[in-house]
DNA sequence: ACTATTTCTGGAAACGATTCCTATATGTTA
DNA sequence: TAACATATAGGAATCGTTTCCAGAAATAGT
């Protein structure tokens, strides 16, 4: 088998030194003459020798190493968001280790603990709930950096990216109502998060300024995923109260309730008005009809490797804000 | 700062015993008195002290870490995988680091070496080619073993999951065949790969079966990816030996073949037969006139990381044989 | 009561690197 | 040429564990 590790020790013994020599010569000291270097350079190209990550994250305290958590890597804009971070992260010399918690909060609890254990260098997340009574402690005791993804929480020493959906909501909102809609059904994820709150302050901001008083009946949250948002809409359209329209947060939200409108035999953009807030792959030519909130989930991929790296040089936690866009399409426009 | 990392030097201080006993009640040694046991577990919970990986992965040799390696976790088939492999993993108390390689052969040879210098336990990875001069006495001088994820490379001492492509896209091209197609244009990633030629083959069967001589000119392979399959598919239909029908091999291939038709205004199921190897999340919602072949992607990331854990465990290399199945929709009846 | 055996425990050597400290060999100056 | 400064190399400690080995304490046997 490769059993057969070469190592310092290896290059030593070929080269005739120290090993401390051979280490200053990686290293790049100064204190080495031409021909120890030239010595050390030669063993270690015969022997094709490479420094143990082990060995060096043992005795210099780092690792390297970023954790990544979210619910679900499935879930498109997540998988983006990795993709672009692990870039990122690559370029600067760091891995990426991926977990998903599947929105469950004594996984994810679980999860950090292993982070700590792994002496993570710092951690992207996208929290399960901000009020978690174990966040703050278990964040605040990490001795890593975190940065949050779409996440406020007071009193934490955490960099975050956060979405402006409220501005994107917003719009949707107001040209559903300016398209006749009242009766417009919200339908997004747990509320115990910025996102979802986020979301929900748009839909009032519309709807405050058109002056038009928010029937709560409409608005249903509660949890991320695609089998609330089924089942949830498929009760919407079993009562006598029915909306004209549904915005629905998040890949999970959408999917769910386009799964249960396909059945209920229900066409967005025909039967109701219909607004997905995140887009997925091939949107455009698969579902040309859907209207949506655009974000650009690669470069939050890429500002949450940035915030990290950041806060790993020392720098103080930061906020990076990334817009939404209202993108209409035909089915913003059905009555 | 959470500087003050606690260590089994601070527990055996607090208990007022040796580390070596501290370890030895920790790793539940047999030869420790009860008193001991009782002194060590009341310092352990008293400090929260948790043993660091990196210090057992250098005395032990082992990291409980798994490289996983893919062209681009974006694509949904990829993160399903990555998914169920890394809830499997987990499971069995490893982590999973996750690297894309962009079909890169040169970042693929240099991922490898990362995840040499960072003792892996063990690879589940795509490869970008079989051929690649690199890949035997890389894979083999790894020193960890290798899971495949439908490439086929012999004298390696590696295990593999295998999907059967040629059963669903033989069905597929036999269903086309039967509904009047000849010219059938089959479009897919790159030709050095067991996926492709699997493809190939299955396409080959159908038009034997139905005795009808291949024209070469209706085969596209060259590269994974959705910008090679849309200019492929613009030339398609730009000279004047056009297809009839279209089958796309992969995501990649299928999004930039429907983008392309899509600019071509040509409607898939309408205007052109088509069929898409493997679907999408929301397949069936979003687009349910496309026929596809389908193939259960977590499934494959569950058998990978099954295979794994078993050639850590030391059992010899093995296969694992996914089916495919030709789900016919409106898009394959096309004129 | 004294030796033989069994239980336990502490000390020390790994694992593979980095880095501080000290000693040597060289070079410079009076 | 002696005395001193400087460049360079080697030795050892360290990071936080596990595990081997030997020795002390406790038990058993005669």
């Amino acid at each position: 088998m490769g059993k057969n590790r070469v190592t310092i020790h290896d290059v030593a013994a070929k080269a005739g030194v120290a090993i401390s020599s051979v280490s200053r010569v990686l290293t790049g000291h100064l204190d080495v003459s031409e021909k120890m270097r030239w010595r050390v350079e030669a063993a270690v190209a015969e022997l094709g020798y490479e420094p143990d990550y082990l060995a060096q994250s043992l005795r210099q305290g780092d690792t390297k190493t970023i954790g990544f958590m979210i619910r679900d890597i499935t879930n498109p804009l997540f998988s983006i968001m990795a993709q672009s971070a692990e870039h990122e992260l690559r370029k600067a010399g760091f891995s990426m280790i991926l977990i998903n918690s599947h929105g469950d909060l004594e996984a994810e609890k679980e999860n950090f603990a292993l982070f700590k254990r792994r002496r993570i260098d710092g951690v992207i997340a996208s929290l399960v709930s901000e009020d978690a009574p174990y966040a703050k402690s278990t964040i605040n005791g990490l001795g890593a950096p975190v940065v949050l993804l779409d996440r406020k929480i007071t009193g934490l020493n955490a960099s975050a990216v956060i979405c402006d959906h409220r501005s994107g909501v917003k719009e949707a909102t107001k040209d559903l109502i300016k398209n006749g809609h009242k009766k417009i059904a919200f339908l997004s994820g747990r509320k115990d998060v910025y996102i979802t709150r986020n979301r929900i302050k748009g839909y009032e901001d519309a709807f405050a300024e058109a002056k038009i008083k928010i029937d709560e009946d409409f608005i249903h949250l509660g949890k991320f995923g695609e089998n609330f948002a089924y089942t949830e809409t498929q009760k919407m359209f079993s009562g006598m109260k029915r909306p004209t329209a549904l915005i629905c947060g998040g890949i999970g939200a959408s999917t769910g309730g386009l799964r249960a409108l396909n059945e209920l035999k229900m066409k967005p953009g025909k039967d109701i008005a219909f607004v997905a807030v995140d887009e997925w792959p091939m949107f455009d030519v698969l579902s040309s009809v859907i209207s949506s909130v655009y974000r650009d989930s690669e470069e939050m991929g890429r500002a949450s490797a940035t915030l990290i790296l950041q806060l790993i040089a020392g720098k103080s936690p930061s906020q990076e804000i990334i817009p939404t866009t209202y993108r209409p399409r035909a089915s913003s426009r059905a009555i």
